[in-house]
DNA sequence: GTCTATACGGCGATAGAC
DNA sequence: GTCTATCGCCGTATAGAC
């Protein structure tokens, strides 16, 4: 406490820059303990294993780079304000951390089997109030009927990725790091319209 | 040649198999002997090593499963036949194989640095014809201002996303392996739909 | 081409001194 | 709490007999 910060804190940091930017299972314990410049052993001394470390830092990245999102989500705004923020500030929290996307598809592959066990996991998709939003407009007859879980599935396809492949955009749209973030900046506005548009009748 | 299957083929095949499955970190090379019913040395004698056997399937898989996909492409298709068959192909061999995305995501993480210079990868992303085909229509005034590259990138979302983030749609909206294959099917038509009304004014 | 046997290093994890 | 030392295992890769 009264240290700059605490050994677990260093672990728990090394082992999270090194698991999103390397991969859970090309990242070692002994280069964890050497990012974090602590000993081999502490690491099974705060973490009872790799494996445990892992589960602990993957709730995290989940609790905290949704916090936001779900605040939207649950919010009393009206539904197309909710989607035009609900887009930009999802893709706000990507571009600061552009890793994040694909760090998480490959968790999704690794961890197939225990995934949905994971209580934080469960903030990540569908939430109820918005549901409710846009089958509410859809009886007033305001917007074209649509099936919430499809409209949520387009959105956040949409959003994320893009992240996922951005190597691929870059490669063939020539784009460098900063090009790519322009690119990006603008689907704000474009996937908020075409999300508008599934769900707007023509006038 | 004579024989049910030659060795080299074995190990292949055993190998696609489990890397799909487990993923390529996650399997060693004497999980793939002892599914191929050889000896370990044998690995080694035709691939000359695992990352090797890696880069060897990865590219097979890539140019198998987009064959299809770039003919429809790169066909004489009008715009929006060529939409609706691209869609309903791209998700018909997804179906087929339900994991080939989550995969292919693990491995965009896993290979970052070496994924563009794989010749194969270029065929994924981004057609010529196609795009020409998108631009053309724009300056006939018969659709609106679409941007091709994000057009593309909506498309390729929508389409493949879902399969990777299966297991949480299947769990949030308690479906079965049926249920699930009921939910893309229908994207099939969604997705079109979504797409043809992005680039077509209201009457 | 296919096998047995084995080298060698890195892995995750722990015992035990301080 | 933090260290050194080491265990036992499994990873990839190879040498050499058949």
């Amino acid at each position: 406490m009264s240290k700059n910060k605490n050994t677990e804190q260093k672990i728990f940091e090394a082992a999270t820059e090194l698991f999103i930017e390397k991969g859970v299972d090309r990242t070692s314990v002994r280069d964890i303990a050497t990012k974090a410049g602590i000993n081999l052993a502490l690491m099974n001394y705060y973490f009872r294993s790799k494996e445990n470390l892992f589960d602990a830092i993957f709730a995290n990245l989940v609790k905290k780079n949704t916090k936001d999102l779900i605040k939207i989500m649950d919010s009393d705004l009206e539904l197309n304000d909710k989607i035009s923020q609900y887009v930009s500030t999802y893709i706000d929290i990507l571009i600061e951390n552009p890793l994040l996307v694909s760090f998480f598809m490959a968790i999704l592959h690794r961890s197939r089997e225990k995934i949905t066990e994971m209580d934080v996991i469960h903030n990540l998709y569908g939430r109820e109030k918005f549901t409710q939003q846009i089958l509410d407009e859809g009886k007033k007859g305001t917007i074209k009927k649509t099936d919430p879980s499809h409209f949520y599935v387009d959105m956040i396809s949409m959003i994320t990725f893009p992240f996922a492949i951005k190597p691929l955009i870059m490669d063939k749209n020539e784009l460098n790091e900063a090009d790519f973030m322009e690119f990006i900046a603008y689907r704000k506005i474009h996937i908020t319209q075409m999300l508008k548009d599934s769900i707007k009748p023509c006038p």
